[in-house]
DNA sequence: CCAAGCAGCGCC
DNA sequence: AAACGGCGCTGATTGG
């Protein structure tokens, strides 16, 4: 019935008779579920239409359609960032049997909407979008729930899932309400033209429909969400919304005169280099082809070398930067050839690339983030990607604007700190509580020698060993990482040596990732401690035993971060900007004569959300958190 | 021509 | 018995 409509409504359109009283798609639907719609055009009307919506006590459906100003047309991202757009439809559901579509373009202005609307519960579809356009328009959306949200909690990250879940490979409108309500809609009208004078009733009739859909989505999300035990997970997903809105709005101070500049430069010192690489090697190829360096190496090495050289996945020779470290002793163009990846990647990862999300006259850098992608609970982000942006020599970069200060919060050995809590290590537990440094301390019974005559390779030695057992790494593994990771040198026999040793001293840390270890396997899932599922079964990989360990402890510290956000979001105004959120650190822009205020505030807000998942922590608080203030993000530690 | 997977590498 | 966790972007390659 319903294909048969959209085929229908497609070939009347082609022959221009679009106005024809016929089966519409979204209009029929709407009929279906006994909903009508009004559209509101002017300032007296909307009065007693918020009146009629307010004596409701549901939540809402909200919707919003949007369009690029003049001057952003040709964008991408116009219509899509809310710094290029305007909104003209406002749709609310009142959860019964009415939309109302409330025209701006006709209204005038959003302000003439009554604030207590935007004070309701309301859910959208992937509803930081609405969130991000209200916002700019300066509403501020603090209940606003997501059925996007619900359904990653629920089902986790769709396109990492395996076929045969039989789940739809992404968590769209239209696939949710096809695979949930078993309704086919039409999102042709998405990409209309929601800026001519007059809309089409398809077009209202579609918009109308979509702020619907979410509602009736989060009915039965609502009911596996508490059935699953995972309405706490959801929450800090859905209240993270707003500080994530506000962050992506704001962007972040970039340097662009200098990034240009610094870029030149390597690219000049990578020509440069490249030239010194061939006449080194004797031979010119592609030192960006795996492939082509691979061949060269085959010819170069003898067969006692070829059968000891790291390999790839596939079985191909390794010729990865940590492989051509192992080996610097053998080919004199090896160390160029990491300077000069070194200088490429600046090039390619972090150069020029950067500019089309730039904007130029704030000369502001705008990524964007996501909540609930990832199988810990950690913050993922893109376009560009702000949280691997390049430490030394680049994060200089990154700057305030005038009469700003940036500063940094940082937790101190959050993960760690997590591990003892999950944990209940005795030993660890006890060094977090005397504020003690974890790593001179394992330095110390890793070598039976006091703490205080620890010196720093030593240290640097405790460290890798931890992290190393912390991850459920081999010895093998260790003695690699420690030496990329912390340039400390160990045969697999001395790692083998230092895991036991850690056992001993870690007993806690060991007991507990046996147990969770063989629990994973037994359930074929793992969980944090706010209750966030990750189900092995379903991923291609399944069960994997050092992935199981590592979630409770990545996840809880997500989960920390996650709450300092959303403690933190009350105090974000013109005076006090997020900026960046890089898995453990809080960067803030805050006005230069209130940095002390703020970063005291953010300060205690991230104790505060430390608790919030070890409620019983008090005493492990010492140290936790790390502020830097400074005028670039390179500075600050 | 594009899509997908791989290798490599930036970050925590 | 052993076990390196989590991301996103670029460039080269391959296959359709």
């Amino acid at each position: 019935m319903l294909g048969s409509g959209l085929i229908k409504l497609k070939t009347l359109r082609n022959e221009g008779l679009a106005n024809e009283p016929i089966a519409l798609e979204s209009q029929s639907m709407l009929k279906n579920m006994g909903i009508s719609y009004s559209v509101i055009k002017s300032p007296k009307e909307i009065g007693s239409v918020v009146d009629q919506l307010l004596k409701e006590n549901t939540a809402f459906g909200l919707d919003i359609e949007t369009y690029p100003l003049r001057e952003f047309v040709q964008d991408t991202d116009g219509g899509i960032a809310p710094r290029k757009s305007a909104i003209r439809l406002i749709q609310i559901y009142d959860g019964k049997a009415h939309v109302y579509v409330f025209d701006l373009k006709k209204i005038g202005s959003i302000s003439q909407i009554p604030t207590a609307l935007w004070e309701r519960p309301l859910i959208a579809h992937n509803a930081l979008f609405e969130m991000k356009h209200l916002l700019h328009s300066g509403i501020v959306l603090k209940k606003l729930g997501c059925s996007l949200l619900a359904d990653r909690v629920i089902n986790g990250n769709r396109t990492r899932l395996k076929k045969e879940c039989g789940l739809l490979s992404s968590a769209s409108l239209k696939n949710l309400s096809k695979e949930m309500l078993g309704l086919d809609i039409d999102k042709e009208m998405q990409t209309s033209d929601w800026s001519e004078d007059t809309l089409t009733e398809i077009q209202i009739e579609y918009a109308a429909l979509d702020a619907v859909l979410p509602i009736k989505l989060f009915q039965k999300q609502r009911e596996v969400l508490s059935k699953k035990r995972l309405i706490k997970s959801y929450e800090l997903l859905r209240d993270a919304q707003l500080a994530i809105a506000y962050m992506e709005n704001s962007g972040i101070g970039f340097d662009i005169s200098n990034h240009r500049e610094l870029i030149e430069d390597l690219k000049k010192k990578s020509e440069v280099l490249l030239l010194e690489i061939y006449e080194l090697l004797g031979v010119s190829f592609n030192l960006n082809s795996s492939k082509q360096f691979g061949e060269w190496l085959s010819d170069i090495l003898d067969e006692n070398e070829l059968a000891r050289w790291v390999k790839t996945n596939s079985g191909k020779l390794s010729t990865s930067t940590p492989t051509l470290k192992q080996n610097e002793n053998r080919h004199e163009a090896f160390a160029k050839i990491v300077q000069y990846r070194q200088l490429t990647k600046r090039i390619s990862s972090f150069g020029e690339g950067l500019y089309k999300f730039i904007d130029i006259p704030s000369k502001r850098l705008f990524g964007s983030f996501s909540l609930g992608t990832t199988s810990t609970g950690r913050m993922a982000s893109r376009q560009p990607n702000m949280q691997n942006m390049p430490r030394s020599d680049f994060r200089q970069l990154f700057i305030p604007k005038e009469g700003y200060r940036l500063i940094s919060l940082d937790y101190s050995q959050q993960e760690l700190r997590v591990a003892a809590l999950i944990t209940q290590d005795k030993a660890l537990l006890h060094i977090y509580e005397a504020g003690g440094d974890v790593h001179a301390n394992t330095a110390a019974a890793l070598l039976n020698i006091p703490k205080e005559s620890v010196s720093k390779p030593q240290r640097q030695l405790a460290k890798a060993v931890i992290f190393g057992l912390l991850y459920g790494q081999g010895a093998k593994g260790l003695a690699n990482y420690a030496k990329q990771q912390y340039g400390v040198d160990m045969t697999e026999e001395e790692a083998e040596r230092h895991r036991g040793a850690l056992f001993r001293t870690y007993q806690g840390l060991r007991a507990w990732q046996k147990q969770t270890g063989s629990l994973a396997k037994l359930t074929g899932t793992a969980s944090t401690p706010s209750g966030r599922i990750r189900d092995f079964r379903r991923e291609l990989e399944g069960y994997k035993f050092t992935a199981a360990l590592n979630l409770p402890i990545q996840g809880a510290a997500a989960e920390i971060t996650l709450r300092a956000m959303i403690r933190f979001t009350p105090f974000l105004s013109e005076e006090c900007h997020l900026v960046n959120v890089i898995h453990d650190e809080l960067l803030l822009e805050v006005i230069e004569s209130q940095t002390s205020t703020y970063a005291s505030l953010a300060q205690e807000a991230m104790e505060k959300a430390f608790l919030d998942i070890f409620p019983n922590a008090k005493t492990y608080l010492k140290g936790l958190v790390e502020a830097n203030i400074g005028q670039n993000w390179g500075e600050l530690k």
